[in-house]
DNA sequence: TGACTGGAATCAAGC
DNA sequence: TGGCTTGATTCCAGT
């Protein structure tokens, strides 16, 4: 076991650096001597173990597999995104994100045991001659806790492939080191010795060029084909097919349920519920396993999380494999105790806190207090309290800076890889997005049917600009919060069959997600209608129990729809696009209560109000309550005002309410606000963006900015001018526990506003925004609903990617408006805010130097909330 | 008969 | 400490 695994170890080494030479004989490694793979299987038989296991024993994965030596993709759980490079000490150095230590199989390696092999210092692996992401803090290379070293996430679930459900401390104490199958981090631990440090760092320099391609293999997909693939005669030359057979494991409906049935009882699809309901402690952990993570504690109740446990030994790498890939890790003592938040207030902690320490994109693991904001942000009254999540922008940014979506068939990239919508002709589109709602069922319930769409019928895809021959479309439930996107933990895509199915798909198991995979045809326009889709939740303790697994299903309802198709380019490499659909609310609960804003028109109005705005959506009642906030950088809410609704416009889906006036009317520049419907406590729709506009302005698309090749919806943040942070979906509505003030900040480019504020990030794409021109008495054009197809914007195609602020141009109705004219050079610097503030100003009859005059105070230098004036 | 749906009961946990 | 509230999960019945 062991030594197949070190030489796949080895190959796969070698592809990660772009040696595609002959892979050599197998390498060293040999019992007791690698790290062992099969830790935990030890006691199962290699035909019965689940996938986890058997790739544990070289045996292939599901996906991902072409050519022997590929990569294997780390995500071994969803959500948990395989680690870029990082700064290496020395200037201008890549450096790896390694397993730290490996934890070498040894006596009493398994399944159950304490696990008792020597561990390993893993070298690290220096890409040089590459630019690093300027702002990650080198600090990174000093915090382990960065990747999670020690961190719960570090400890790979017991549940294994699949296992999701309480594994009822299967394997307790033996440990897993990464999988031979897993991402090529996990080679690290496989060069334990000096000279395979060495060949690393040899094998590193030659491969300048290839970085990307080298760093997007940093847990690509597995080398090793899967046993029960079979091929796909439809799509020779399709990547997947380049997977091997494996082509994810295809496999039956109810493989998932197979695989992914760990535990005592693999037989039994769940555990029977003591009575009847379930109870979160049942998980046999002696910390009152998830919810345990108390749904509503708080930081500052529980306080500081206590020291995490003594470091095991065992450090994996992050992006070594996760729940899936191990097994036999140990359960109930390692247990973390993780101190999650559902409120927004500790999303906003986390966030906040987290972005600067979590440059790799990855919050500190396990300590989320320890990164929590004292006295952390309060959660404010706008929006419902859900999840919201941390937004790891700069993670983002250095883990896919400037790559391309160009890999090679050989390495796919994992499916919490961030990929564009388009790449040059290339377009992955959702014609027909699906309902804004759709209930998933668990387990314990029968299928509630295919997604469906807001027009009836189902989703529809279609990739433009290739139509050469059938490609696999591949489709698989991924989160719709503001972090990158990513598979959804607690949810996956459920294959629905039956006569009223005229989408064949097949299922497959990609590094823990299920993926549906259905074929784009060329006669058919390489479009395919998702009506073979469903949803299944899985439960929030299962999944929050898997070793590793930070992310929280309560309230943590809301999914997108992602698809992903990898088109041939020849010379082995394809490119990848990927595309989200807007999110679903998939809860029973919040899909009857919420009221959801679809539309609206007009999006901006005078700040005199006054004028009527119409909301479409649902569950709009009669008491339904409209109310504008405005929040200050700091989240505070600056303004509150209800708006009077017109009861006799409005109806079920059908809002007519008075735009309120604004605070202040003496803005100089548009002013972002939100709104929100409600239903009552709690029960508020997502925030909806809306500008109240000085008489002196109006609205018209900016000329392209140098941001849009590039921006998302969330913008770039710090300031920065690239940011390939996963874009935000592009639709009027937002998260409905998302709480404006804990929202992506984003940049008024359009006002070259450097500083990055805060203020909070909702509302419409910038699709609906273009071309808006709005004068304070001109109403802006109806906002669609939620579009058949609001194309995903994507950091690489420029031409959705327009910034939501940048994208609306204000143009100043008199004369001789130009931002930045005259401006001194720390007025340019700041983009030429001040000087547009100021010269418009005197219109209104008072310029910012008569301000600090008046309070004695100067202000100039103030950076006062784009479009609003400093205080007189 | 089974899949799909909608509704609601029950439970756990926070307030 | 007990009641209320909320969200998750399970169960039931109708189509």
């Amino acid at each position: 076991m062991g030594a197949a695994s070190c030489e796949d170890e080895e190959l796969e080494f070698k592809l990660v650096f772009g040696e595609e030479k002959e892979a050599p004989p197998m390498g060293a490694g040999g019992p007791g001597e690698g790290p062992d793979w099969g830790h935990g299987c030890d006691d199962l038989d290699s035909e019965d173990a689940p996938s986890c296991c058997r790739l544990a024993l070289g045996e292939p994965l599901p996906y991902g597999a072409a050519p022997i030596g590929i990569p294997r993709p780390p995500p071994p759980r969803p959500g948990m995104h395989s680690p870029p490079p990082r700064p290496a000490p020395s200037p201008g150095t890549w450096e790896s994100q390694p397993a730290r230590s490996v934890r070498l199989g040894g006596p009493g390696g398994s399944a159950g045991g304490a696990g008792g092999g020597r561990v390993l210092e893993c070298p690290s692996i220096r890409i040089t001659s590459i630019s690093p992401t300027p702002d990650l803090p080198t600090s990174l290379e000093d915090t382990p806790e960065t990747w999670g070293d020690g961190s719960p996430r570090d400890y790979p679930p017991p549940e294994g492939f699949g296992g999701y459900r309480e594994a009822g401390g299967q394997g307790g104490g033996a440990f897993f080191s990464p999988s031979p199958g897993s991402s090529s981090l996990s080679s690290w631990s496989f060069f334990s010795d000096a000279s395979d440090e060495a060949a690393l760092y040899a094998a590193c320099d030659e491969v300048e060029s290839e970085l990307n391609e080298a760093a997007s293999r940093f847990g690509l997909s597995s080398p090793l084909p899967s046993p029960r693939a079979s091929p796909r005669p439809w799509t020779p030359e399709d990547p997947w097919s380049l997977y091997g057979p494996s082509s994810g494991g295809r496999a039956p409906e109810d493989s998932w349920l197979l695989l992914s049935a760990p535990g005592p009882n693999p037989a039994s699809p769940r555990p029977a519920s003591p009575c009847g309901k379930r109870r979160y402690s049942s998980s046999g952990t002696p910390s009152s396993a998830s919810p345990a993570l108390s749904r509503r504690g708080s930081l500052g109740d529980e306080g500081p999380e206590p020291p995490p446990p003594p470091p095991l030994p065992l450090v994996r790498d992050p992006s070594s494999p996760g729940p899936f890939d191990y097994a036999g890790a140990p359960t109930t003592e390692s247990i973390p105790q993780k101190t999650r938040r559902t409120s927004s207030e500790q999303a906003v902690a986390l966030s906040r806190s987290e972005e600067p320490a979590s440059c790799n994109g990855k919050p500190p693991s396990g300590t989320d207090e320890a990164v929590a904001a004292p006295g952390g942000l309060r959660k404010e009254a706008a929006g419902m309290d859900y999840l919201a999540v941390p937004s790891p922008l700069a993670w983002s940014k250095a883990r896919i800076g400037g790559h391309s979506p160009i890999f090679r068939t050989s390495a796919l990239p994992p499916l919490d890889w961030p990929l564009p919508s388009q790449y040059e002709q290339l377009e992955l589109r959702i014609e027909v997005q699906p309902r804004a709602h759709h209930r998933a069922h668990y387990e314990t319930e029968g299928s509630r049917g295919a997604v469906k769409a807001a027009p009836g019928g189902h989703p529809v895809v279609k990739l433009l600009g290739y139509s050469e021959k059938p490609l696999t479309l591949q489709m698989f439930i991924g989160t719709a919060d503001e972090r990158s996107l990513r598979p959804h933990a607690f949810y996956q895509v459920h294959r629905i069959t039956g006569k009223m199915v005229a989408t064949a798909s097949y299922e497959a198991v990609v590094s823990g997600t299920k993926v549906l995979e259905m074929t784009l045809l060329p006669e058919n326009n390489m479009a395919a209608n998702i009506d073979c889709a469903g949803i299944l939740k899985l439960r929030n303790s299962d999944i929050e129990l898997r070793k590793g697994e930070t992310d929280i299903g309560r309230k943590n309802t809301r999914v997108r729809l992602v698809f992903r198709v990898h088109v041939p380019q020849g010379g082995g490499k394809v490119v990848s696009v990927q595309t989200a659909s807007v999110p679903i609310e998939c809860s029973q609960r919040s899909a009857q209560e919420l009221p959801q804003v679809e539309a609206y028109s007009p999006s901006a109005c005078s700040v005199r109000g006054g004028e009527e705005l119409v909301l479409t959506g649902s569950n709009f009642l009669p008491d339904s309550k409209v109310v504008f906030i405005e929040r200050g950088p700091d989240g505070k809410l600056l303004w509150e005002e209800e708006a009077a609704v017109n009861r006799l416009q409005s109806s079920e889906v059908t809002l007519t309410l008075t735009v309120p006036e604004y605070s202040n009317k003496r803005v100089s520049r548009p002013v972002q606000v939100y709104f929100y419907v409600s239903n009552g406590r709690r029960k508020r729709s997502p925030t909806q963006s809306f500008k109240f506009l000085p008489v002196i302005f109006k609205e018209e698309p900016l000329p392209d900015s140098s941001l849009r090749g590039f921006s998302s919806t969330s913008g770039p943040p710090f300031g920065t001018d690239m940011d390939f942070s996963p874009p935000r979906p592009p639709y009027p509505s937002s998260y409905p526990h998302e709480d404006p003030a804990y929202e992506t900040p984003y940049l008024s480019e359009s006002f070259g506003y450097n500083t990055p504020t805060l203020y909070p990030q909702t509302g419409p794409p910038p699709s609906y925004r273009s071309g808006l021109r709005m004068f304070p008495e001109t109403a802006a054009p109806f906002r669609p609903p939620l579009p058949p197809s609001p194309p995903l914007e994507d950091p690489f195609n420029p031409q959705n990617t327009v910034h939501p602020l940048p994208a609306e141009g204000y143009n100043e109705v008199g004369p001789g408006y130009t931002p930045g004219e005259g401006a001194s050079e720390q007025e340019k610097s700041r983009g030429g805010y001040s000087s547009g503030f100021r010269d418009n100003v005197p219109i209104q009859g008072i310029t910012l130097e008569e301000v600090s005059e008046i309070i004695g105070r100067d202000l100039t230098g103030f950076p006062a909330r784009p479009g609003e004036e400093p205080p007189a």
